[in-house]
DNA sequence: AATGAATGAGCGTTCATTCAT
DNA sequence: CATGAATGAACGCTCATTCAT
C-alpha cells in the first residue's frame, strides 16, 4: 500500500510475515500480495515461484545474523567474555528478529534440508573457512589448554544454540506449563541471558 | 495395507508420518488414507475433520510423555541425581519419537494456542497439580535450601528442556555447519546426555 | 426414538418433514434415519433408494387428499354449495398439511412428471374415470345449463386450485410484502375461505 | 462456449437454467460451468459461492419484474382498468421468464426467508415506499369508496397473484389431471388471461 | 512494470449406497 | 431385521500459476 517503496522489499516483508506464521504450505500467495499492496502476478515476476520467494525470505533475514556472529568471532576473547557474550548476541538478536526463528523451525521441520543448505552457503559467502568450524577451532583450541571443561566443541555449540533459541518457539507452552504470561520485556530477556550465561560458565569454565 | 489392524491406529499412525513431515496445511488427507490402506472417507468417520485427526496425532503421541515424566518427578530424588536422569529421560524419549518434536516444533511456530492447550489439558489429566509447577516446586525448594546456584525455577526448566529437545530439531544445521554426518547411534546420543548433565550439573549445583 | 412404532411410518414421517423442507437434492438420508431412530441401511431395506422413498412419502400423503375430494365430488351439489364447499375443504386440507404443498411444489419445479404420474395413478386408483374429468363433467354440464359464467372446465378447475393452494406457498413473501406477520389462526383462514368463496361466486355463478 | 460475451453474463445464464431445474441444493457447479463455458473457478471468482450465484441469478431476474409493475401502479386507472391489465402484466411476464417461476417456488419451499428478503430489498429499491403496499393503499381508497366488493386488500392481492402465477407451476398437473396437452400458444394464454379477468371483475367489481 | 482475468489440478469434505456380521 | 463400518464418486471450493493486454 504505501508508495515509493520498492516492491521487491514490500513483497518480502509481507511473505516473511505470512510464511513465519503460517509456513510455506500454509501461507497463501493471495494474501501476500494483497498485503505487499502489489498484483499477485508480480510476485512471480520477481520471485518466479511460491518456493522461491520462501528462500529469498529466508535468506534475507538469515543473512542479517551472519556478520554479527562473524563480527563477535573474529574478535581475540577468552572463554570467559566469549560465554558471556554469545548469549547475548544470540537472544538480542532473535528477540529482535522473532519471525525468523519460527520461520527456520518450520522449515527445519519440514524440509531440512533447504534451510541447511542456504546456512552453509551464506556462512561460505562471508568467511574463507566454515564459520562454525572457526569457532569450533577455537573452542578446540581452548579445550586443549584446558581452559574448558567439555572437549566436544559440537557439543558445545549445540548446548549454546539450544540455551539461546529453543525459547522463542517453546515460549507460547513455557507459558501454559508455568500458567503465567512472560512480558516482551527488557527484564525478563536480562534474567534469560543471565541464566543461560551462568549455566554456560558454571557447566564450562574450570 | 495391513489386514487385522484397528483401522483408527492405522490412521493415526500413518497421519503422524505425514503430519510430521509436512505440517497440518502441507499434509494431505489422500496420502494419509492411501498410506493407511483405508478409504478417505473413514478418516471423518472416526475423527470428523483433517485438524481433528491433527490433535488427535498430537495427543495421543504426547500423552506418552507424560507418564514417564510423572513417574521420574514422584520418586524423591536429590537434585544431582534429577539433573543427571532427567536429560537421560528426555532425550531417550524423543529418541525414540523423533516425529514429535517435529509435529510440536511445526505446531508451535505455526498455532502456538493448540499445542498448548493440549500440553495443559494432559497435564491435567494426569496429575492434580500442574507437572510442571510440581517440578517447579521442587527446584524452588531445592533452591530455597542452598542445594542449587540458580533461582528461578522456570528459567531452570527452560534451560533443560532446550537442552534437551532442540538438538533434533536442529541436527540438520548441526550437520551442516559441522560439515559432518551425525549418526543415529548410542554412542553420539551418550555423548550428548553426557554434555547436558555435565553442563547442568556444573551451571547448577553449589 | 419411540418404540413399539412401526419403522417404516417412522421413516416416512421423517422424510416427510426433511423432504418438504430441503427437497429431494436437499434432503439428507443420514438425517432422515436419525431422525427416525433407526439404521441408515433399513431406509434402503424398507425403501430401496433415497428416490424411493421420496416416492413413497409423496404417495402416502397425497392420497390422503383424494377421498375427501371424491366424496365431496360424488354428492349431488348446486354451483353454489360447491363453490362454497370446495375451498373449504382444500384450504382447510392443506392447512393441516403444510408440508405436502411444499413437496409438492419442490417435485413440480424440480421433477414434475413424478408428481404428474403419481397424482394421475392415484386417481385412477379411485375412481373408474379421472377425478378431474369428472368435475369437468359436472362444471361443463352446469355451464350448458346456464349455471355458470365461464364455460371452460379447465380454466375454472385451475382458478380454484390456484386460489386454495397458492398462499401456502407465497405466505412468506406476501408477509415481507405486507410487512406483516400472518398468524396461523381460524380467523384468518376463515377470511382467506371466505374472500376466495366470494370471489368464485361472484365471478362465476350469473 | 460462445466468445466475446460478458462471462458474467454466460454464468448467470447457465445458472438460471441450472438452478430453476435443480434447485439449490440439485444443481451442481460444475455443470453451470462447462454450460457456459467458462472455468469453474471463474464462478467464484465473480459470485464468490454458490449460494451467492444463486442469489445473484434469482435478484437478476426478480428486479426485471419490478420496474413493470412500478410502471402500471403509478398510471392512474380506474379499478376495471387495473383488474383487466395486471393479469395481462403477470401472466406475460412469467410466460416469458417460465424459469424465474420455478425459481421461486423451489426457493420458497426450501428457504423463504432468501427470496423473501430479497423481494422485499428489491421493492425497496425501487419505490420510497413498499410497492405491495402501494398497491394496497390503491385497493383500500377504491374499496372503501364503494368501488370494489370485498375490503381486505391483502387477500386481493393473494387472490390476484394465485390467479395469474400458480397455473406456471402447476401446469403439469393439470396436463395429467385433464389428459392432454396444453401448448405454449397465444391462444392459450388469452383464455387463460380472459378467464382470470372475467373472475375477477365479476367477483370484484360491483 | 503492472494488471485483471483465466486456468487446471487438487483440496478437504460429503453422500447415497452397500457389506459383513 | 438390524447394525457399524466401509466405499467410491462426486461436490463445492481453493490455489499456485499464467496469459493477454
Amino acid at each position: 500500500m504505501k508508495k515509493n517503496v520498492d516492491p521487491k522489499i514490500q513483497i518480502l516483508d509481507s511473505a516473511m510475515e505470512e510464511f513465519s506464521q503460517l509456513g510455506l504450505a500454509g501461507g497463501r500467495v493471495d494474501r501476500i500480495a494483497k498485503r505487499a499492496g502489489v498484483n499477485k502476478a508480480m510476485l512471480y515476476y520477481y520471485f518466479h515461484s511460491k518456493e522461491g520467494l520462501f528462500k529469498e525470505v529466508l535468506r534475507s533475514h538469515f543473512s542479517q545474523l551472519i556478520p554479527l556472529v562473524v563480527a563477535e568471532i573474529r574478535e581475540p576473547v577468552t572463554p570467559q567474555t566469549f560465554l558471556e557474550r554469545i548469549p547475548r548476541l544470540y537472544i538480542g538478536f532473535f528477540r529482535k528478529n522473532p519471525r525468523l526463528i519460527r520461520l527456520v523451525a518450520l522449515n527445519l521441520a519440514t524440509d531440512p534440508k533447504v534451510v541447511s543448505t542456504l546456512f552453509s552457503s551464506l556462512l561460505n559467502e562471508v568467511t574463507p573457512e566454515h564459520l562454525a568450524l572457526s569457532i569450533s577451532n577455537k573452542i578446540a583450541l581452548w579445550s586443549s589448554q584446558g581452559l574448558l571443561r567439555q572437549n566436544d566443541p559440537m557439543q558445545i555449540m549445540i548446548n549454546i544454540l539450544s540455551l539461546c533459541t529453543f525459547f522463542f518457539l517453546a515460549k507460547p507452552m513455557v507459558e501454559v506449563a508455568f500458567d503465567r504470561t512472560i512480558p516482551e520485556c527488557d527484564e525478563f530477556y536480562e534474567k534469560r541471558i543471565e541464566s543461560v550465561v551462568s549455566l554456560l560458565k558454571g557447566g564450562l569454565l574450570p
